[in-house]
DNA sequence: ATTTGCAATGTTAACGTTGTCATTTGTCGT
DNA sequence: ACGACAAATGACAACGTTAACATTGCAAAT
């Protein structure tokens, strides 16, 4: 309403109150208070009902910034995607953060942009945070950011891949095999001028990797590979590119549906099954969406907030098995 | 691979280094490496060096935890968002992220879930963390959430809705307006049938008094409220609860999306445009899926991102306008 | 009537930084 | 040749909390 006020409403003359604060409110040492919070049995109930009176009168929420510095224990935990805005890795963050909020840990989330060098300085800013763990997206772009999460002693969780030398945990699936499942099931299908759509991250990469070495040795026409910004919104004009091309892969299923609209516009889409289809579509990810579109997304279902729930309980625990593939499934419906 | 190892690998023999670990390397004292990292004027270029030297060795890092203490400024903010999956909301994450990011700040995400109580739980534990401000999707549900805020003396951005009385700086656009412009759309274009779809938190009510409001107004039949479980699947099945409805408002375009897939199967989806369509559909949103489907998606259009930019910049001035609408459009496609 | 033991509280020194003062040099002007 | 001054560095006390060790009482055991 009017213009600026002081940030601090009238409600409190300002400063946030610590322990002693509370302390001297209620009449007692700030270690009191300090057990009143931690552990209250230490605390005879006459004196602990005075404290936690003086703790509501004053609003206490304790200093975590302090806490962490005295106990070595942040309870916060890093997270490194590449971005968060309409990708998969959503779900991954909100999987591991449901897993880890209820157990106080704080979530630091910072994002690379499939920029290295953006990786490494978010990397070494969620460090000097002193996160009890990280886990990120993928592996280090650079060498330098392996050396910092090696150095740093914490637990690290490498996702969305299976990475030849993990650092420590990897919670993902194998990509390369992902492509090639896709190359296979393509080829079968009689289909012999493939090509693969999307970015060209690592993870991208080796699925490409998997899809070509694939599709050549079953036969088919060398692939191509069409890199895409990161909006579906390209995809949709990728078909004046591919002429002659009777199978897509795209690296994501928003891709996939953005294709799709291509070939709609060119009159390539049919509502019949895969077998009637011009062009095959198989996308990655089983966005909700893919199954609600007509003709239905095929796709690789990858369960992201699986991996997100996965790389939690192995950063959380030091016990069992550092390395685990959730695998994938090749869903098959109306697109290819 | 092989089982498990000891987290920090043999690299370092453990041990974060601190400030006085470099200045004992380097043969100075911990303030002079202070000083190399903060004000490397202030330092005789041979030793400045020396120190640099031996932070690399080291590969040190400042602990944001003792610099926040100790300068009771912490560099991050907390931001509170109902859920990150799949959702609008991840765009608004990534805007403010964008903008924060760059500036040092650490971004520390915590999901309320649609949840009161889960949302105060968060709030105060965002607020443990010492941010120096708060960023939250929507108002707090409940008067100790808005109490916990205002005492804590910080700049606080309430996003994606125009509160009435809000504690502090707005970055938003008004949910009952959207309302009515959905019902005078759709009235204007004949249907007098009309439903809303969708959840009942509070910005989704506001949209359904607006329709409702609206329509009635207008001499429309007293619209439908069909409130949904979150996933867009549920959608596809409010047609059976709807009989003879000839308009649709659904509270985000995943709703929509999966409310024409329902349609489609009852085959009352056209390919043509609006007019054509037996039930018309408008989504909120506008996501880029909804550009690509067919028959397209008409949707109120919220730019999520800028929400998201805007606040940070509400966040990081005190001057100009605390509450700005950044409006939304009703972009209208062959939905409806 | 001591001692023992435990329950309830308090004191002190960390944790890793930075702010606020010193202190040590060396340069310059007169 | 002497003080004035600045450049370079350092000592020390905060910041808000907790760990580790006191210190009180007072009840029970001897």
């Amino acid at each position: 309403m009017s213009g600026q006020m002081s940030t601090a409403s009238p409600e409190e003359p300002h400063s946030v109150p610590t322990l002693s604060a509370v302390a001297k409110l209620a009449g007692v040492s700030s270690i009191t208070v300090s057990r009143v919070v931690r552990l209250p049995d230490l605390v005879a109930p006459e004196t602990r009902g005075r404290v936690e009176a003086a703790m509501r009168e004053l609003g206490y929420v304790p200093n975590q910034l302090a806490v962490g510095l005295a106990r070595a224990r942040t309870r916060s935990i890093g997270v490194l995607v590449p971005t968060i805005a309409n990708s998969i890795f959503a779900d991954t963050v909100q999987g591991l953060s449901d897993e880890l909020e209820p157990l106080g840990y704080a979530v630091i989330l910072a994002q690379s942009r499939y920029d290295a060098a953006r990786e490494d300085h978010m990397l070494s800013a969620l460090l000097s945070r002193r996160p009890e763990a990280i886990i990120m997206v993928g592996s280090p772009a650079t060498e330098d950011g392996a050396r910092l999460l090696r150095r740093a002693g914490i637990p690290v969780a490498e996702t969305w891949d299976l990475p030849a030398a993990p650092i420590d945990a990897v919670a993902g699936f194998n990509n390369y095999d992902a492509g090639v499942a896709v190359a296979r099931h393509l080829v079968a299908q009689g289909r012999d001028s493939l090509a693969f759509i999307g970015g060209d991250d690592p993870r991208a990469t080796r699925r490409w990797n998997g899809f070509n070495d694939t599709a050549q040795a079953l036969g088919a026409k060398a692939p191509r590979r069409l890199v895409l910004d990161r909006n579906a919104s390209g995809s949709v004009v990728a078909l004046a590119e591919l002429p002659g091309v009777d199978a897509v892969f795209a690296a994501n299923d928003a891709h996939a549906i953005g294709f799709m609209s291509g070939l709609r516009k060119a009159g390539l889409l049919r509502d019949g099954p895969a077998a009637e289809q011009p062009v095959a579509v198989i996308g990655l990810g089983d966005l909700e969406m893919g199954r609600l579109i007509a003709p239905s997304l095929s796709t690789i279902r990858v369960n992201g907030d699986a991996i997100g729930c996965t790389a939690a309980k192995l950063i959380l625990t030091r016990a069992g098995p550092r390395h685990i593939d959730l695998g994938f499934e090749l869903v098959l419906r109306d697109s290819g």
